[in-house]
DNA sequence: ATATATCCGACTAAATTAGTCGGGTATTGA
DNA sequence: TCAATACCCGACTAATTTAGTCGGATATAT
């Protein structure tokens, strides 16, 4: 239903929290997961991920847990949802070469790669700072029905 | 991992497919299926959703099957995503009421259905004549890292 | 009539996603 | 030093979604 997974959701609802509280200090998985009542091991194993991928700080021990990497306004949400969910590829094959041994003629497979790449662009341009300041919105679209 | 369903991948073959050979009349979903390596039943039934959403017209009978409702340059690479996977949607709550109970402090949800409805309008500009001309191309994107 | 097609809901199977478990390491403070 | 807290991480199970099948119906051209 090409809907994002809940765990990138968990993710980008995590990053605009860092992102509101970045002045108290970091978070702990647990105070993150209770205040959205995310599963706190779920949670957990998501900013373990996010900080892999370099967009969180980790702080170990007692007073520890995450911070932002980054400026707010540095890290995208393109940037999460990539971590998580691994590559934004709307086709199976707009990138592989052996998956569409069954249909070399494909004719829709170039379209498609450009359309994966304007969904990027898009999900590119939303900063954590936008989210996590709801006022801040995006340029205003036009005439996009439904 | 933000993906199309395979359903939806068939069905933009299918369209495209039909598009080629309008002239030739229509086509079965055997046709089709025979030619792309997809499960016979399974186009059948992708093929008649798109009928009962007015994106295709189907002729019972023994010389029946399926043709484009309309000009391929008015039916969109959304239009047929929509009618297979249904609404697109890329979090749970951009319209939703009911399924975020439990975080009713969300701060994601405006940004992302602006996001959302940016992903709607690239697929909107994917023309099926887009798919079956593969040399008329989108207009050209600048600086999009994948 | 018969062969070929669409039509459609219900069902099963496969794959993916969500969430859990268990055992580990780092850090702080009493 | 020891206990408490928190990150780290792979492997596992459960739930959900998607893919594909089955069976029986209706329409239509020859």
């Amino acid at each position: 239903m090409l809907r994002l997974s809940k765990k990138a959701d968990y993710g980008l609802i995590a990053a605009a929290h860092l992102a509101h509280t970045a002045d108290l200090g970091c978070c702990s998985a647990k105070d993150i997961a209770e205040t959205y009542y995310i599963p706190q091991q779920l949670m957990a194993k998501i900013l373990q991920r996010l900080a892999r991928n370099g967009i969180l700080i980790s702080q170990q021990g007692t007073h520890g847990g995450y911070s932002l990497a980054k400026s707010p306004s540095e890290i995208t949400a393109f940037d999460i949802i990539d971590a998580i969910d691994g590559p934004v590829q709307i086709t199976g094959c707009v990138t592989a070469r052996g998956e569409c041994e069954q249909t070399p003629n494909c004719i829709v497979r170039e379209p498609l790669r450009e359309v994966n790449e304007r969904v990027i662009q898009a999900l590119s341009e939303v900063t954590i700072s936008h989210m996590s300041d709801p006022s801040a919105g995006l340029v205003q679209l036009e005439g996009v029905t439904s």
